[in-house]
DNA sequence: CAGGATATAGCAATACCTTGACGGATAAAT
DNA sequence: ATTTATCCGTCAAGGTATTGCTATATCCTG
């Protein structure tokens, strides 16, 4: 029956968004925690993460790059960038040839940080996925990976 | 080799927690946009939606019931009561029997208003999982659902 | 060179989320 | 009956997230 499973995918997804919901408030939550030694937070972590990338870690990102690949507003991440750099962890720099931009870098400082909470994520991570096998996590991951794209495009329409 | 299926799992997990991260952050931006013309958000929906369920529309809920159905603190879920009370849409009234517990129902405007959304929200729902299949969506959720309960068992060590 | 688009930045308003601490009212246990 | 525990609200501080508006550069195109 067509209403029958029509009411089915709206009960399912009203699980699933709940799921989701809380999920990601525990991941702040128990995120958090964990990297609180270091003063840090998810979010600042999220940075910290894109900007140590091999690929970003020499010329550092422009705030417009960081919010494409955080998906977050310039205004948020004006905050939790100047967080950063008054901890001295990021630091903004004038980029020659174009006086727009600013290219985030992380400060040695920064990269020692980063370096010294890789122990408590990885910790974070295994205890965060016990009981899922690699393969689950995956494909976590994708269908997380498709829920976000087609909620970006309901964003950009 | 041992070393290379660990690196696989933590990579796996940083870019599946990302998804998580930026998926909830559309959830709530995209969420709030599809019944802002009702003047809610997507917690107030989470909020509605839970006293709106059978079981508990009628007896309503304790604001401890709600902080465990929810999974968020009470400091927060009463600044949320707050609004919803003050937009007419709940009551908060003492329980008969136990003076210390306060029953949160939903107005007669509060049950209107839900039903107004639900066309937005079936709209939204549909919207938001486009591509795909209910299983899919189902897997999604039980995954989720198993996160969740790995995140808040972290949470309550 | 003028005009339009881009990039950064600040300010304001609103809402959500956490932790911690304090207090009042009520109920349960000793 | 006194102590202990529970439920709820409040105040405070810190951080994250959005939208909307304004401003100041700079770059590119016509």
């Amino acid at each position: 029956m067509t209403d029958k499973s029509a009411a089915d995918r709206f009960d399912v997804a009203n699980r699933m968004f709940l799921r989701l919901y809380q999920a990601s408030n525990l991941l702040h939550k128990t995120g958090t925690r964990a990297v609180q030694a270091y003063g840090a937070t998810t979010q600042q972590w999220a940075v910290l993460g894109a900007l140590s990338r091999p690929a970003n870690r020499a010329p550092g990102m422009t705030v417009k790059e960081l919010t494409a690949f955080l998906m977050v507003s310039r205004q948020n991440l004006t905050a939790v960038l100047d967080r950063l750099e008054a901890a001295g962890l990021v630091e903004r720099t004038r980029v020659q040839g174009d006086g727009r931009l600013r290219h985030i870098t992380l400060t040695p400082q920064g990269a020692a940080t980063w370096a010294a909470m890789q122990d408590s994520i990885r910790t974070y991570y295994a205890d965060a996925l016990t009981g899922f096998t690699t393969e689950e996590a995956v494909t976590l991951y994708r269908l997380l990976d498709r829920l976000r794209g087609s909620l970006n495009r309901i964003d950009t329409e």
